[in-house]
DNA sequence: CTGTTAGCGCGTTCAA
DNA sequence: TTGAACGCGCTAACAG
């Protein structure tokens, strides 16, 4: 609360001056600056960020605005991914405004956010189709990063950062052949999601890979929660009961549908097979039983934040669209609670 | 990035004229409004929340600073607290500004967020002894809320929310020994943190309320992380073999403990149960196997965000320190990872 | 009903 | 080496 106002009543001298002293212009005498820093110091100087965000027209923050709350209680990709993005931001010296959706107000986060000039740049993440997220910041003017690229069916002008889930999820998929597996069901994710359609030709790649029939009818479309993989994964096995294995779309629908097999009486991996799968930038990753996916995604928070800095200070980007191999996370757990 | 100078412009009305009727004042003409708002919506107007937040000295952003990144892979309180503060300050027409710290200067971001005006309010979480960031908030005058309180031989002479986990690893304790087991290891939180000796004190009340002994030796301290968990689970199955149960300290420790006991081919529930104790503020809650507690962490989340907020607008609040009485979670599942 | 004036706290001209 | 003046964009008090 004290001002460059008080310091300079204090010292004598004039705002200005006090204002080149403490941000270390060389125009100014060495006492004069010894003075001003130490009576500084001693009222406990902190200068207003936001009047200095108004007089640089910069903020030093970048947003993230997080989707309304549907499936916040299972899904823990949007929770990891500002973690990651937290920290990455931090140690490039940007803070992290937050501000998620409310289902009332689909675009107001964004335009309190992007159109308020309340941040430098903005990360999106989980592209839906048609996404009016990506469509606004096009006309908005301000950088930005997207998590995802878009459908294969419509195009992907800006700048993201994804994984190649195809791939993943063909891997999956041959993984489970590999087992001897011949009736694997998928769990899809959402349809209204971008990278729905690369996961799904994924799993068909992996079918045709090995020669085995693609059956539509072995698709179901979860809520990427463990309840949405519990369940899809009862009707699975209810209407056909020879498949043995599932590929999910993502990592809380297999953990659904462990779930689901154990409660049926089955053994997971003995009976039913299950690979869950995830985005892995890059590298090795242990794999213990009992947990999800942490570290990876934090990573891809982390290519968000250095891609989207790199942006804003508009530095020469070698690539601006990244496709990340995938690194497949096999999972096979079982699990029992005590009574 | 239109101003209302360009409305201004544009209508022929002065700044003043097209701020007021923006702002929905009744001292201005039908006619005068109707044409302002829509060549308002024509030219795309935002207010620009920076120049708001300096003009009217308020934020509509309330602050949370988290710590640096030890333990940022493995423990998911922070991730989870996060987005139940990020939804309900969402909901409540607040957005959060969100700073890591960093090693190199520990109280930097607070400094900036605090001391620089970003924010209306701020909420503290994980209390250590002696924390600093308490006793520097004592000092600034703008409102906050802390996740725990301070150790019991600190005073604690702020607003706070905090889980009775005394109380709760007294029944994790009570729990095991209803089971049966007599020699009974705690794999306890960090010195360093507060809450850390309420949760020792509930151990041995758990003991005592069955009149076992106390055994110091039978505690060690972990890390939080499922790391610390396992390697201190380790430790003391090999120290003391005769130990059949493990209370831990926290749930990521609890699933530490499981890898560690499935690890030494022994089985977890049957030769070495496990109980882990989180943050539960109330009300019931299902244990699925194979999964970490989300909702609970983020509905303190949600108390925090609430309490904050009736403290910046300066309500009456009944209670400023709230103590949530404990729900035990117990867990016991065995996991397996294919080849 | 509308416009002029003033100032939130800071940084950056420009002149002295 | 220092200070006065200006403006970032907005809102509030005060006149008219």
């Amino acid at each position: 609360m004290t001002k460059l106002k008080d310091i300079a009543q204090e010292t004598g001298f004039s705002i200005t001056t006090v204002s080149r002293a403490l941000a270390g212009y060389d125009d100014v005498n060495a006492e004069t600056r010894q003075q001003i820093m130490q009576t500084a110091t001693q009222m406990g100087y902190q200068p207003n960020g936001v009047a200095r965000q108004l007089r640089n027209q910069k903020t030093d923050t970048i947003g993230i605005i997080i989707p309304s709350d549907e499936t916040r209680f299972s899904d823990d990709f949007f929770s990891e991914l500002v973690m990651g993005v937290g920290y990455a931001a931090a140690h490039l010296g940007y803070d992290l405004l937050l501000s998620a959706q409310t289902s009332a107000d689909e675009m107001g986060a964004y335009q309190r956010i992007v159109g308020g000039n309340r941040v430098d740049g903005v990360i999106i993440a989980r592209t839906r189709r048609h996404d009016p997220r990506i469509a606004y910041l096009k006309k908005a003017n301000l950088p930005y990063v997207v998590a995802g690229r878009s459908a294969p069916d419509e195009i992907t002008d800006y700048p993201y950062i994804d994984v190649d889930s195809q791939r993943g999820i063909a891997l999956a998929t041959e993984y489970l052949i590999g087992l001897g597996h011949t009736h694997i069901g998928f769990i899809a994710p959402p349809q209204e999601l971008a990278y729905t359609a690369y996961r799904l030709a994924g799993y068909i790649d992996g079918l045709h890979h090995a020669n085995l029939p693609y059956r539509p009818d072995y698709v179901v479309y979860g809520d990427l929660r463990r309840e949405g993989g519990a369940q899809m994964t009862r009707m699975l096995l209810r209407e056909y009961p020879h498949i043995t294995a599932i590929v999910a779309g993502n990592d809380a629908m297999a953990l659904g549908a462990m779930t689901t097999i154990t409660d049926m009486g089955l053994r997971v991996g003995v009976d039913v097979s299950v690979t869950g799968f995830d985005n892995i930038p890059s590298g090795e990753h242990a794999h213990p039983p009992l947990t999800t996916v942490r570290q990876p995604i934090q990573e891809i928070g982390q290519h968000l934040v250095e891609r989207l800095i790199s942006l804003i200070h508009r530095e020469q980007l070698g690539e601006t669209q990244t496709l990340l191999s995938p690194m497949l996370i096999v999972r096979e757990s079982c699990g029992k609670v005590p009574s």
